[in-house]
DNA sequence: CTGATTGCAAACACTTTGCAGCAGA
DNA sequence: TCTGCTGCAAAGTGTTTGCAATCAG
C-alpha cells in the first residue's frame, strides 16, 4: 500500500493510465467523501482514495469490473471486495448513482457535481445514448407528490432501435 | 408430465392454489404464444403451458423463484432450467416484461392485455406502488423521435420515501 | 489503542448450459 | 421420424462475507 497520507486529499498520483480525461475536480468531491466517511465513523483510506480517483476519471455508465482493470493498469493493487465495498460507500455518499440495465452485473455513474443522464438502449447493437430531460423530472416529482413520496433517484431507460439497427432490418 | 395434449389451449385445471385471481384470460395469450412459437418452429409443451398459465395468475412484478414456487404448490414439477428458459420465450413472444431493479435477480410482469407500468419504490420499506402516466409515454416517444429511435419499451423506477417511511424518520 | 479496513478465499444466489432420454408436429 | 424439449446436475458470474492481520484516527 503506498504511502499517501492526508495527501490524499489532493487527487492521488499515478503513471500513464488509460487515457480518460479526469471530469471532476477531485479535491471538492474527496471533501464530500471525507465528510461521509467522517460522520459515519469511518475511515479514509489510500484504497479509498485511489477508488474514488478511478470512479472520477470514468466518463458514462461504467461497471465495477472496469474499475478494477482500470485500476490494475494504474499500477494500483485493491482487492475486488474492497472496490465494491467502495462503491457502495460512494453511493451512499451521493457520489455515484447504481445503474440496473440486466441481471448480469450493475453499473454505475457519477453524479456527483454532474448533470443525470437517462438511457437509450439499442436492443440489437447495445448502443446506449445518454440524455438529460428536465420535463422528465418534472414528471417524475409530480409523481411522487401524487403518491406522498419524496423522490430521491431515478431511472429511465428506453429500449429500442437506433437508426443503424433499423436500417439492418 | 401429466397427459394433456392441446386441451392445454384452455387453462391448466390446477388444485387450490395461492389464492391469486387470475389476470387475464388464458386462452387468447396462450393463442398468442402459439402462434409465436409456431413462427420461430418451437414446440408447445405441457410445461410451456403451466408456465404461462402461473404467470398469468400472477399481479404485477414477480420474481422467476415465486413462479416456481407457485408451480410446485399447484403440484406441477417442472424444472428450475424450463421456467427460465420460458419466461425467455414468453418475453420474445412478447408476453413478459423483464424488470431490473436490482443486481440479485430478475423480476418479470405480464404485459400481453394489461396496460404497462412503472414503479415508484421506498428504499427504505421496500414498498413498491405501480402507477401508469400517458405524459411518461409520450416523453419516451419525444425523446426516441429526437435521436431517431424507434422505442420497443422502457422502464421507469423511481427510488423514494414513501409517506410511512418518511414519518419514521 | 481500538475499532474499522484490507485481502484472500470461500460462500452465495440467480441464471445458464451440457447432455441423454423423451416427445411434439 | 426429426427436431426440439425436459430434467438433472454442473458450471458460470457478479457480488458478498468471514476472518486474521493491519492501519487510521
Amino acid at each position: 500500500m503506498p504511502s499517501t497520507p492526508q495527501i490524499l486529499t489532493n487527487r492521488p498520483k499515478i503513471g500513464t493510465h488509460a487515457g480518460r480525461q479526469p471530469m471532476n475536480a477531485y479535491e471538492p468531491v474527496c471533501a464530500v467523501f471525507r465528510k461521509y466517511l467522517r460522520g459515519q465513523h469511518l475511515k479514509f483510506t489510500p484504497e479509498r482514495a485511489m477508488i474514488l480517483d478511478a470512479a472520477l476519471r470514468r466518463e458514462g455508465l461504467f461497471e465495477a469490473e472496469a474499475l478494477i482493470a482500470d485500476l490494475k493498469q494504474m499500477g494500483h493493487r485493491v482487492s475486488r471486495a474492497t472496490v465494491y465495498r467502495t462503491l457502495n460507500h460512494l453511493q451512499d455518499a451521493g457520489i455515484l448513482k447504481q445503474v440496473f440495465f440486466d441481471n448480469r452485473q450493475s453499473y454505475f455513474e457519477v453524479i456527483a457535481g454532474r448533470t443525470t443522464h437517462d438511457y437509450l438502449i439499442c436492443v440489437e447493437t447495445g448502443e446506449v445514448i445518454e440524455f438529460h430531460s428536465e420535463k422528465l423530472r418534472n414528471l417524475r416529482d409530480q409523481i411522487c407528490k401524487e403518491h406522498g413520496y419524496e423522490p430521491i433517484s431515478h431511472q429511465f431507460h428506453i429500449f429500442g432501435l437506433s437508426p443503424k439497427a433499423q436500417k439492418n432490418k
